[in-house]
DNA sequence: AGGCAAATACTG
DNA sequence: CAGTAT
DNA sequence: GCCT
């Protein structure tokens, strides 16, 4: 407030939209705030949050405001405690060190004079210590900031840099923040464990957290890129924005109101606390956060759905007694978690999962229904057939022991891996319409073919709620992804009808968590998570997603700018940016996304070919992909091109003159991404493509290899994913690496960093894909019988 | 606690 | 060079 | 989220 010094105001804000991190930093504002990142179930749309979702905030013990001795000392703490870090060894840096520090403060509701009276306690421990300073009775609220080191190279991940200090690197965090009202009445079972996500921006500024997130590169980049960063903090007395000496915001003149929408929410309520959805208001010397750098991060366990950063969040659902429940079932350290829930009134240790956890019974059932988004993946599968095969064959597999390591992925790995036929039809691919019935996997690989599985119901929630997780751009989200596609293809490939939780939990591939998600389906045949998480933000991400060239990070950036729908992006609702090629990602957008009937690739190779082979007549030019796997439609035409060497010669700058040819016939419409050496042996080209004049545009890659890689880049291209991803963690296991290029045999990774390769190692095949196949024990399957997801 | 596949093109 | 998308 |  007001008074001495240099002053930064800090607002605690709630809102159930993310803004983008990468306006924050580069924006120079005197103003700290820290939003709270909500779900926002109550208002359906965005556009009136202000009202209902304030009261929602009141309700769920959310509001509150922030005197600025209070934001002093917290910072001040904060800072201590990083110090003291720091100077420690890396050791005790490491991801789970945490702190926390308590606050009473007023309730937003006082006014704000009250509040700057107010008196505030706070303490802070260390480790996970509870925390209970009790108050006493002025209208306060208690209010438990966790701040954890999150990060794994053990660096505090710390908003410092947005302030002006370079401390910290980018790290990941979430800021955490655990509020519960003196009177206890309203006990753990709030929930009220929230994300908080600050972001700067112009006018106000906002420091953004997630974990493993993004949130914190734009830190970086703004660190890097401009030392300016710092100087961003300026005496509050300049208020706003000004100057906008740092980057990205500089070229934009008006910046803040630009943004969003809800930036003139913030701004207005710069005001004191007032019913504004702002929150809060305090401020707090300059100085003081330019220096320490209160970073923050904070927290949450992996388990803990949210997504900071991006996302608003997200609460889980699942209800105490669920929860339980599986612990019961499966005693195993996800129980530990669980049962933090409910724990005692004090608060839990760190990182429960499921704090975040809202009442269910604050839901509605009114709530909108989920759409399902589009572009699932469907896969599908019947691969029912191959069920009873896999494990047998493991027996005589000479990798034994690696099944019990890599267990699952059995089934990827394994799938339709006996090298009999299995099921039927290892004969021609009938694609091609025909389809859907018993034969091939691949038939069933389509969208969604709906019946089929007698577990259909289940699989269909499990995918709405994979379909979120696909929304949200945390590396947490990004491996529930991961997950929720292995349970649902294990549970698809399960025969017979799923009765119950501990049927459901035999399967390899399904947990506690989706073992409960099942009972609840079971039993009341809906998922209330779906409803909870399904917030509007998933929805238009998911059609940003759908541009060609976006992706999450693009996708919540332009959400957070404002943008819901596409004609919002046509638009520039935001000011938002788009690349030229997102830009014919959104011309072409449906284009795009459909798929394409197997015959219309078969017509636009049947051009191409004839094409190619006029410019040489032995190339080897086979079209890889779904279309090679046999399925009766596909998503885009995957071509690769290799040469015999025998003669000495190679299909050097074949390429080049491929696509010039093929512009010029009117077949090549569009290019996304064009090689940097097109004469390269090894190279990749993406671009867009139509049969004739009358036809859709059709996505197109030519991938261009060297003769010896063929093999690999047979097996590569052809996929399908999940395959290939199996097929490469079983290398792994194996001491080999398999990438597009070769099988390699004598890797060695870093100790630390499994990803680096301290030795590229030998390559020992990559010529056909036969010896691939023979060398990692996997019995041979044709292309059709690829298919796992 | 940590892995979960691996590589490359484009952008800024 | 980091980050993002494919 | 699941698994070792």
């Amino acid at each position: 407030m007001r008074s001495s010094g240099p002053l930064t105001q800090v607002h605690m804000i709630a809102s159930d939209t993310e803004l983008p991190h990468s306006d924050f930093f580069s924006s120079d504002s005197s103003l700290l705030s820290f939003r709270l990142s909500i779900p926002s179930t109550l208002p359906k749309d965005n556009s009136n949050m202000s009202g209902d979702l304030d009261e929602f905030f009141r309700q769920q013990d959310l509001i509150f405001s922030m005197p600025d001795e209070t934001v002093d000392e917290y910072f001040e703490r904060i800072s201590k405690w990083e110090e003291k870090l720091a100077s420690r060894s890396a050791r005790s840096r490491r991801p789970g060190s945490s702190t926390h520090t308590v606050l009473d403060l007023p309730d937003l509701s006082t006014s704000h004079e009250q509040a700057k009276d107010a008196k505030l306690k706070h303490k802070t421990t260390h480790g996970d210590g509870t925390g209970d300073a009790q108050t006493d009775h002025q209208p306060t609220k208690r209010v438990r900031i966790d701040t954890t080191v999150h990060d794994r190279s053990g660096v505090i991940p710390s908003i410092t840099p947005a302030l002006g200090n370079t401390t910290g690197t980018a790290g990941s965090g979430v800021l955490q923040v655990k509020s519960t009202t003196q009177d206890r009445s309203r006990p753990q079972e709030d929930p009220r464990s929230v994300p908080l996500a600050s972001l700067a921006e112009g006018e106000d500024s906002i420091i953004l957290w997630s974990e493993n997130s993004r949130i914190g590169k734009p830190l970086n980049k703004a660190t890097h890129g401009s030392s300016s960063v710092q100087r961003s903090i300026k005496p509050a007395a300049q208020d706003r924005g000004v100057t906008g000496t740092n980057n990205t915001e500089k070229d934009k003149p008006s910046k803040e109101q630009a943004i969003r929408p809800r930036d003139t929410v913030l701004k207005t309520s710069s005001a004191p606390a007032t019913k504004s959805s702002v929150r809060n208001v305090a401020t707090l010397p300059t100085s003081n956060l330019a220096k320490e750098s209160p970073a923050t991060k904070q927290t949450r366990h992996k388990n803990s759905a949210t997504a900071p950063a991006a996302g608003p969040s997200r609460q889980p659902a699942a209800t105490a007694s669920r929860v339980k429940k599986a612990n019961n079932n499966r005693p195993s350290k996800y129980s530990m978690d669980e049962n933090s829930t409910d724990g005692s009134d004090g608060e839990r240790k760190r990182a429960a999962p499921d704090f975040l956890l809202y009442p269910p019974n604050k839901r509605q059932e009114n709530e909108t229904r989920p759409t399902p988004l589009f572009g699932g993946n469907g896969g599908s599968s019947s691969l029912n057939a191959f069920k009873s095969v896999r494990v047998t064959s493991a027996q005589d597999d000479p990798l034994a022991q690696f099944y019990e390591k890599a267990r699952a992925d059995r089934d990827a790995v394994w799938l339709g891996e006996d090298g009999q036929e299995s099921p039927l039809g290892a004969s021609e691919k009938s694609q091609d319409k025909k389809g859907k019935s018993s034969k091939r996997g691949f038939t069933c690989d389509e969208k969604g073919p709906p019946s089929k599985c007698v577990n259909q119901d289940i699989v269909d929630k499990l995918q709405e709620l994979q379909a979120i997780h696909e929304a949200r751009p945390t590396k947490d989200d990004k491996w529930r992804v991961y997950a929720y596609r292995k349970a649902i293809a294990a549970i698809r490939r399960y025969s017979k009808r799923i009765t119950s939780r501990d049927e459901a939990f035999k399967i390899s591939g399904v947990g506690s968590k989706t073992a409960d998600k099942i009972e609840e389906i079971l039993e009341t045949g809906d998922l209330r998570r779906i409803q909870y998480e399904n917030t509007p933000d998933v929805k238009a991400t998911a059609i940003f997603r759908g541009i060609y060239g976006v992706g999450q990070q693009i996708a919540w950036q332009w959400y957070a700018a404002g943008c819901r729908t596409l004609e919002d992006v046509k638009a520039r609702k935001g000011d938002i940016k788009v690349s030229a090629v997102q830009e014919i990602g959104i011309k072409y957008y449906a284009d795009i996304n459909d798929r394409m009937p197997r015959v219309e690739v078969q017509g636009i190779f049947d051009r191409i070919k004839p094409i190619a082979l006029k410019l040489d007549p032995v190339l080897f030019i086979e079209v890889m992909g779904s279309f090679r796997r046999g399925k009766a439609d596909c998503g885009d035409i995957d071509i690769l091109i290799t040469r015999p060497t025998d003669d000495g010669r190679t299909h050097r700058g074949i390429l080049r003159q491929l696509l010039r040819r093929l512009h010029q016939e009117g077949i090549l419409t569009e290019d996304l991404s064009v090689p940097d050496d097109p004469d390269d042996l090894e190279a990749v080209y993406r671009g867009l493509c139509r049969r004739d004049q009358n036809s859709r545009h059709r996505r197109i890659d030519f991938l261009v290899v060297p003769w010896k890689s063929r093999g690999v880049a047979l097996l590569y291209y052809t996929g399908d994913d999940i395959f290939n991803r199996a097929m490469r963690y079983k290398a792994n296991t194996m001491g080999y690496s398999l990438n597009q290029r070769g099988l390699y045999a004598g890797v060695v990774r870093d100790t630390h960093d499994r990803t680096k390769k301290t030795n590229t190692g030998n390559i020992i095949a990559s010529e056909t894909e036969e010896e691939i196949f023979r060398i990692l024990g996997i019995p041979w399957q044709e292309p059709h019988e690829r298919i796992r997801s």
